[in-house]
Order: structure tokens, then sequence, then C-alpha cells
DNA sequence: GTCTATACAGTGATAGAC
DNA sequence: GTCTATCACTGTATAGAC
């Protein structure tokens, strides 16, 4: 519900009535609103990350140095497809996803910093290694470049099937990654700038 | 307000206090507070969808076959240092900008879709020109990731910041766009996906 | 036409009964 | 531990002043 509607678009009271339960239920076992939000994205985060962290450890074991476009495969494929699987939350809840990254609110950013900071600078830490000539601030700023594409195309804001009336589709999750890992590979392998 | 605390992390009492006038005339001008936002936004978009399509058409004249490069740095350098100017909202409306991109509302999308969809495409289509040699797709697929990197830069999440000890800094527009164009142009240029 | 004061239904949060 | 009742506050609507 707070992905479909947005955080503020549903009510305290809509959501305990379609869970059947007292208004109040939610105060006392979450503390707020906020809170809930926290718990439920605590729940869903933690598996993509840690099947984030199993396929960095495959590709690992199953080369010396890393391939580039399997680290980032490993890293994007679980955020698209994990999360729209119904256990994980469904797609509404890749969007949450997607939203609270853009969120200004400090609250939201601790949420996140907690569930995907650490798995996040162990792929910083795989990709300069499979970039030895690239220097450790150019790899971080190109990491940042994908995390952007990354949370746009989980988000599906409409904007580029307006643009392309309906060609290009990031809700097409499989499609999205086949495109934007040779893509972002290409960025990342391209010559540091000065 | 609305960028710095979110549109619903400010109230209209808080707004109209700063303003020195009375709640009512928000709605007696604006009929709400979405058509407040909406007012706000496409006062500060349109310069910048103006100053794109400037700088779009010099690189035109300039070159008979337009630089890749070029084209991305008219689109860009608006978006991030023409908002960060005072006179078009600082820097605060350059994230609210980033903020409504991932917004699934769709009032806030029509906004964006009726500030900027004229001059996306014609950039689409001048990408097509520089490349002449990629599907259309190709070219729209990474456009939308090109989008994304650019909204989450000037959302200014805080993340990277974070994972590099405040290395690597969005804000930094002018070092934002020095590393981000070359990035882009090597994944645009690269092998178009079978 | 423009502005003002005020009322209204709905929000998240909370105190206190049981 | 779970409930009801109520709190202060939100965006909005409206009647009436100038």
């Amino acid at each position: 519900m707070f992905a479909e509607h947005g955080m503020s678009g549903v009510g305290l009271r809509a959501i305990t009535t379609e869970a059947e339960v007292n208004l109040a239920s939610i105060a006392y076992h979450f503390g707020s609103k906020d809170g809930l939000l926290e718990a439920l994205f605590a729940q869903r985060a933690t598996p993509i990350a840690q099947e984030r962290l199993r396929l960095l450890a495959e590709c690992n074991a199953a080369n010396a140095k890393p391939q580039l476009e399997q680290i980032l495969d490993a890293f994007l494929r679980p955020a698209l497809t994990l999360g729209v699987q119904p256990q994980f939350g469904g797609p509404a809840f890749v969007k949450l996803r997607a939203r609270l990254a853009t969120e200004p609110e400090t609250t939201t950013r601790k949420i996140l910093s907690k569930a995907f900071d650490q798995s996040s600078r162990q792929f910083i830490d795989a990709l300069i290694k499979a970039l030895p000539q690239m220097p450790r601030a150019e790899v971080e700023w190109r990491f940042h470049f994908m995390l952007g594409a990354m949370f746009y195309t989980m988000a599906d804001s409409g904007r580029i099937q307006a643009l392309t009336n309906g060609r290009v589709d990031p809700g097409d999750v499989k499609r999205a990654l086949h495109h934007m890992i040779p893509y972002l590979a290409a960025g990342f392998r391209s010559a540091p700038v000065a």
C-alpha cells in the first residue's frame, strides 16, 4: 500500500482496516507509521543484500580475477528480480525502495544505509579488483551513476514509456538487465578522466 | 521548503506564515497544495528546457554531424547547473525535481511530462543522428539509464558520500559532469545488444 | 475579485481503562 | 497486551468583509 499510493497516500486507518486490527496496534508494535515502514523494509531488504553477496562469492570462486559483467549482474539482478517475487513484497516493494532512495528524509536514509551499505562496500571493492588500473574515486563515481540507473529502472516512472510510445519498458526486468549490464560495463571500462 | 522537507514534511500553515499571507490564499490562487507545487515547478522548469534546446541548436550549428559528448553536455548541464542558481530555485529545486521523477503519483508525472517531454524527444533524435548505426530502441534504453544517473546525482541522496567517506560528492556539479559525460558516452557508443 | 476568519473531516499519536 | 476515546494538527471548503 505504501509503494502503490506513497507514504502519505495511505492512512493508518486504511492499513489497520485491511489487516483487520485495531488502529492503536501499529503504534504499540512499531512505535509509529515510520516504524512500520522501517520494519517492513528491513524484512524485505535483507534477503536482497544476502543474495547479492552469495552471487558475488560465486563469481569470486569461479574466477581468479572476477569478470566485470558478472559483478554487475550479481549486484543488479537481486535488486530487480528478487523484489518482484510475491514473498519479497512484489513489484510494489521494488518501487518503494527506489522511492526511498531519493527521499531527503534522514530517517529513511538510515534504513537504507543499514540494509545495504555493507554489501555495497564489498561490491565497490570487487569492482576495483576487476579494474585494477582504474583510480578508486573513478570507480566510486561510476558506482554512483550505476545506482542511479538501477533506482530509476526500479522506480518505473513511466517517462521513457511515454517518450517511446511504450517500446521501452523498465518494468520488463529481464530486458532491462539485458540492456543495462553491457551499457554499464562499457562505462566502467572507459578511460578514467584526468 | 518542499524540496527541503518533502511535500508532506511542510504544512500550508508554515508556508503561509513564511510568506506572510493568509492560509486560504493558497486555495484561492492555486486551487490546492498540489496546484501550488505545479505552479512553482512550471515556473522553474521551463527555463531549463529552453536552455537545453538552445545548447542543442548550438552544437547542431557547429557540426554537420553532432558530437555525442556535446549533446550529452547540452542535456545534462542545464539540469544540474541552472537549477542551483538562486533565481531558478537554488539547490533545493534540483532535489525537488529529482524527487518528483521517482514519485508514482500521476499528478506529478503530468507536470514533468508537460515541462520536459518535448525537449527530451528532440534529444533522443539528436542522439540517434550522432549514432547512426545504433538501433533506435537501444538509444532509448540508454537514454533511460542516463536519466537515472542524472536524477540520482540531482537527488544528492548522501549514499555515495557515506560509502566513500565524503570523497565522492554529487553536489559538486562541475565534478559530477566531468565524470559523468565520458562515462555515459562510452556506454552510448558500446556495441548494441542482440 | 481578492482576502479573511472559521468550520470541517480526516490524519497520526497517545493516555488511560480493562 | 489490547482496546476506546481523545488529542493536536492537516488540507480543504465556505461564508462573508472589503
